[in-house]
DNA sequence: GGGAACATGTCCGAAAACGGCTAGTTGAAA
DNA sequence: TTTCAACTAGCCGTTTTCGGACATGTTCCC
């Protein structure tokens, strides 16, 4: 990710693990796991922990974190990337809390059936961990396959996510 | 079996358990029992309880199980099977009633005197139990060796099936 | 710029496994 | 001897499994 002119960053303690945010004046630009694969410079970029967007951020994977909440309610601004890996981090917004899909399912929702692999880095390079979900994304036979912060942080995710859907008041829930 | 767009199925209560139908527009296409095994998804194929061959096999068999009927007079319509199996469910049809024969028999018939143990398997996958007479079918030695239904069940048809000759006219009986 | 490396999925051919078997052999018991 | 059960090695079509090749967009490293 290129250096933005208003980007500023803050820390965050999670059960996962240290995890650093970024925002710009418009929004969340990044969200990374300390030690995660594919993430930027981040030491040269300017502290602050009072950046209105990053306090709810903070505050919202606090909730997460504890079983408290399934949705955020963030503005995003995603930068980086070519269009084709725009193409695939909007695909992976829609994909609804508790549910997977797969590398194929992507590729074919966003009309380039045979860039399956392709697709694989982009979900790789997503900058916004957890919020934008990469780790809903499985191999075609349900396999983990990867993850840029580690399958272990992967599995905890999931299992996560399926515990909040499992308290959350049945309404409505597919199968 | 594949999916055959003019198909048509309908249930009917036996005295060795439910059985499915089926049928398409040339004759019937299948019977199957309960927990058969290699029987197709019939879930997903339609019912129609009043197609004139799903109602004609249904009193034919009916009156098989009371005893009052030895042969079958329907119109049959075995689609799927490779030439191989084809040959050996055609064979199948050649036996006669209250007869028996073996797996040897059927691939000497057939001209692949050798194919033993595949003719076990086609006569295993003979869509069409009770009519194409694979029941008849025992080892070597007169064992039972298997039926897709369960022995018990091919054993009940046998002895069905002795009952029957016994009742009926003795008119130039083999043996 | 060229080439390799990736958080995959599909296809196709080859190889192995799997049966509703059978004829032959062996060894122990009547 | 005879008989019988238990075991063996072939038999062969079908199904399942497995491995390689290929397609694709981007980054990274010469």
């Amino acid at each position: 990710m290129k250096f933005h002119p208003s980007i500023v960053t803050s820390t965050f303690v999670s059960p996962l693990g240290l995890m650093t945010l970024a925002a710009t004046s418009t929004g969340l630009a990044g969200v990374w796991f300390a030690g995660q694969r594919h993430h930027p410079d981040l030491v040269s970029w300017p502290v602050n922990d009072r950046h209105p967007v990053l306090v709810a951020a903070r505050q919202q994977l606090t909730d997460y974190f504890a079983g408290r909440r399934s949705h955020f309610d963030l503005p995003l601004d995603i930068n980086g990337g070519t269009l084709f890996q725009q193409s695939v981090w909007q695909a992976l917004l829609k994909i609804p809390q508790g549910q997977t899909t797969s590398y194929g399912d992507i590729s074919r929702q966003i009309g380039n059936p045979t860039a399956v692999r392709a697709v694989g880095s982009a979900v790789g390079r997503n900058p916004v961990s957890i919020i934008v979900p990469c780790h809903r994304v499985l191999g075609a036979d349900g396999s983990l396959t990867g993850y840029a912060g580690g399958l272990d942080r992967k599995t905890a995710l999931l299992k996560l996510e399926r515990s909040l859907e499992r308290s959350r008041p049945a309404t409505r829930r597919t199968a």
